[in-house]
DNA sequence: ATGGTTGGTAGCCAA
């Protein structure tokens, strides 16, 4: 079982770019970010045609989240709870029925960025954690295999990026970003990349400007959290960075674990 | 070095 996150930065940019990372990588979920489509002209068919199934939750211009798997989830959630009055999509959990009473829960989210700092779009970033921190409480108590994978745009510790003096005065690496990040980690999940990158640099964005992939200057803010009815069954974790090399690329690569059956 | 680049939309914003 292959569960993969990827913020792809716009579905129509990457069009030829995921199909052809999904048919070679063939996961078995693939969490998307910033699809940047509405849910009517998001490439559906193109991706049916791979041996998907297609759930996705959309806005015009910017955000957007999707689920594709070879499964079909038994249920689909699109809203994270705690403010009706959000209206951004970034936000899309998938349930699918496993061997016997087993269940597995997975999120695809699109943390806020946050920037600049000191405006209301921090204060939103830091808001739309504490409805994370206290929705993921509650899926915890459900004790289904639970994946939250997604851009969290949060760096966690200095280890996660290239310069950290660079990024002081930035929403992905305040204080408060990276307190409520651990805050969500010490519920009782295991950051699955982390765990396995033995205390290696691993990034998962690398910038579009000023050469930043040519100097190997990324940051690991693409997360995969396991709970511990999760991290039971986890066998392997890996980046695809070539794909950040590829032609049209996005700023992000594909994150992925490898659970037991 | 307060720049640089990309995507989506529409006459700039988000990242």
């Amino acid at each position: 079982m292959l569960i993969a996150t990827w913020n792809i930065n716009g579905v129509k940019a990457r069009h030829d770019a995921l199909l052809a990372w999904l048919d070679s990588r063939k996961p078995d979920i693939a969490c998307l970010q910033e699809i940047k489509s509405q849910d009517e002209s998001f490439p559906r068919e193109a991706i049916e045609a791979l041996g998907y199934h297609v759930e996705t939750h959309g806005q015009k211009g910017f955000n957007g989240v999707a689920l594709l798997s070879r499964e079909k989830p038994i249920e689909v959630i699109r809203r994270l709870p705690g403010d009706d009055g959000d209206e951004h999509a970034r936000f899309i959990e998938g349930i699918w029925q496993g061997a016997g009473e087993r269940r597995l829960r997975v999120v695809s989210l699109y943390l806020p960025n946050g920037n600049p700092v000191g405006t209301e779009k921090f204060t939103y970033k830091l808001a739309w954690m504490e409805r994370l921190i206290a929705h993921a409480t509650s899926l915890l108590e459900t004790e289904d295999e639970l994946v939250l994978a997604g851009d969290y745009n949060v760096i966690p510790e200095p280890i996660d990026v290239a310069n950290p003096q660079n990024w002081l005065g930035d929403a992905l690496f305040q204080p408060e970003s990276r307190q409520a990040f651990r805050r969500l980690v010490n519920l009782g999940f295991v950051d699955a990349v982390r765990a396995a990158s033995d205390a290696q640099k691993t990034y998962t964005f690398w910038d579009y400007q000023a050469g930043a992939w040519q100097k190997n200057n990324g940051i690991r803010i693409d997360h995969l959290l396991l709970s511990p009815e999760a991290q039971e069954r986890l066998v392997s974790v890996g980046i695809d960075s070539h794909v950040r090399g590829w032609e049209k690329p996005s700023d992000h690569v594909p994150a992925l674990i490898e659970l037991a059956r």
